[in-house]
DNA sequence: TATTGTTATACTCTATAACTATA
DNA sequence: TATAGTTATAGAGTATAACAATA
């Protein structure tokens, strides 16, 4: 493995083991907030006043669209997300934040960033760095 | 939203986005590795001559110990790992990959790192940093 | 008594294939 | 014909609770 390949291979187990090492501060079951973890990145994804198609959060998601179904069905009988037709092409469903899910969706992300979390614990140096980085790995949309 | 939450929560958008986005390099179903997203974890996770109890193993992934009996059962009976008894503690199980594993692990980690995927399109530095940055955040172990 | 791993159970996540409505 | 979303289905991931073996 080269060098480069090293580093690289390090990078990704360690993005791994974030992931997983953080979903221990997403809302435990019985929480009041209750979400499971692809519930939590759906209501991430989904800017309270930017409405986003079914089909580009699938793409987003990486997953299937009729994963992406069940995902907003579940969200929507908790009254979370609304479908809403689109104006441009009647195929397209919109999916759009309620007030409810406005504020969930507030709540998860204050508690995410909050002092406590691994995140804040960074310099603000290393944050921004980390902040750019990333940028350049997803490709800032 | 304090500058510092800003920058974390935006981090963090970053995080889960790359993580989904990265899945996509995962072997896809019918391929010859054949792994899903969570046995590619587990494969990673164990180095080929540190054998892990099934304890550490559900800590680091960050879930229950039942869900990793299930794990690993999918596992052994691919024959990628084999469970050990521990010498010094009989209740314990130490998971080791098996040869067959250990070539598959290879396989894998070269194909999420090689020069088509997005962690080696990063600068050296960048690479570097990110590394720096990640070990700091999940207390390097 | 406490801990490691398993089993039983229930729910969520996920993909594939077939379908409907629209383009 | 092609595309957006749904439905049916099947398998994998996940947690909780109860359990067996061991400490």
């Amino acid at each position: 493995m080269s060098r480069m390949d090293a580093e690289a291979s390090r990078a990704f187990q360690l993005l791994v083991r974030f992931f997983f090492a953080q979903r221990e501060q997403l809302p435990p079951p019985g929480d009041e907030l209750e979400l499971s973890p692809a519930q939590c990145h759906v209501l991430h994804l989904i800017d309270p006043d930017r409405p986003m198609p079914m089909g580009r959060l699938a793409g987003t998601l990486g997953c299937d669209a009729s994963n992406v179904t069940g995902l907003v069905d579940r969200l929507e009988a908790r009254a979370l997300v609304r479908r809403r037709p689109s104006a441009d092409d009647r195929r397209v469903k919109v999916i759009q934040l309620t007030p409810a899910g406005s504020r969930l969706r507030a709540q998860m992300l204050r508690r995410m960033t909050s002092g406590s979390c691994r995140l804040s614990r960074l310099s603000a140096r290393d944050q921004q760095a980390l902040v750019r980085i990333l940028e350049a790995l997803v490709g800032d949309q």
